[in-house]
DNA sequence: GGCGGAATGTGATATTGTAACCTCGACCGT
DNA sequence: ACGGTCGAGGTTACAATATCACATTCCGCC
């Protein structure tokens, strides 16, 4: 099918391994704080705000970790592609597969909150070809949807 | 052209009127207060915050005009298509075509600001249905992209 | 040891967004 | 005219999100 690729996508252990390496890779340290933020993202079963981070790191690691200090480690991930900024919730969600880079659709349920992504080139091609036709150059596609889940709708 | 049409795109005082017809077809008012909103918010040559459009009045009335009162109003804007919500900008713009409901891409300039749309109908009729064949029921599409205008390239 | 840079801690503050409750005026029925 | 109701907007308070400036810690390196 046109515009499609598989991945195997890693979990739990692996995919904290995996971003590790990515992001040693990109010349970047893989400190504690940063595995910690990453496991706090992965331990969300939906977006996360930098805010949610922090919190749930205070309980787990049981002293105050300050949103402040999650948003600079986000704001690192999301340049090396470990993890996206969902604009429309104001929150994050780690990348599944940090090593292969390109846009994702997002679609987020306005009911319950669950978001799950399409990769879908085809779509994410058109729109940075449309932007690049109108001389615009594009460097972070924001594509997702807002609406209804299966099982909300 | 496949997924293009035209419009004539009404400008200022056009402009004001047919959002005024647009807003009273869907049985609501056209009060001084929405008015003035929407005078504010198509002042602005780039998305405007919530709170851009409060400052913006409070000059311009020479009262105090809360960010609240504009929020609600701006809310019932979005809703009856009379402008829309710039998610990765957490601002607004005022929609060009009130009458014509379809969705836009929106190009936005990290390093000044401004924003130019696109309407290309086979790209957004792409993204709901790619997330209407992953069971989604799309309601209301977040198509953006950051980058760098032709200006600031 | 001491220097320098990166990472993180800390407190303050700015910006964005909501909630709750009140007032006012338009409209309606009596 | 009187009272009732309702929508719009005002007002205050507050919650959630985001950034800034500066202090501290840790580590590699000379």
């Amino acid at each position: 099918m046109a515009g499609h690729h598989h991945h195997h996508e890693p979990q739990g252990t692996d995919l904290v391994a995996a971003a590790k390496l990515t992001l040693e890779k990109s010349g970047e340290q893989w400190t504690a704080m940063r595995e910690g933020v990453f496991r706090a993202l992965t331990g969300f079963t939906k977006p996360a705000s930098a805010y949610d981070i922090a919190e749930a790191m205070s309980r787990s690691e049981d002293r105050r970790v300050a949103a402040n200090s999650v948003y600079r480690i986000l704001d690192l991930f999301v340049g090396a592609n470990l993890a996206s900024r969902v604009e429309s919730a104001n929150a994050y969600v780690a990348n599944a597969h940090p090593d292969c880079l390109h846009d994702c659709i997002f679609l987020v349920c306005d009911a319950c909150g669950q978001m799950t992504h399409l990769d879908d080139d085809r779509i994410t091609q058109g729109v940075r070809s449309a932007a690049s036709a109108a001389g615009f150059q594009a460097e972070r596609p924001v594509i997702e949807v807002r609406g209804k889940c299966s099982d909300c709708a």
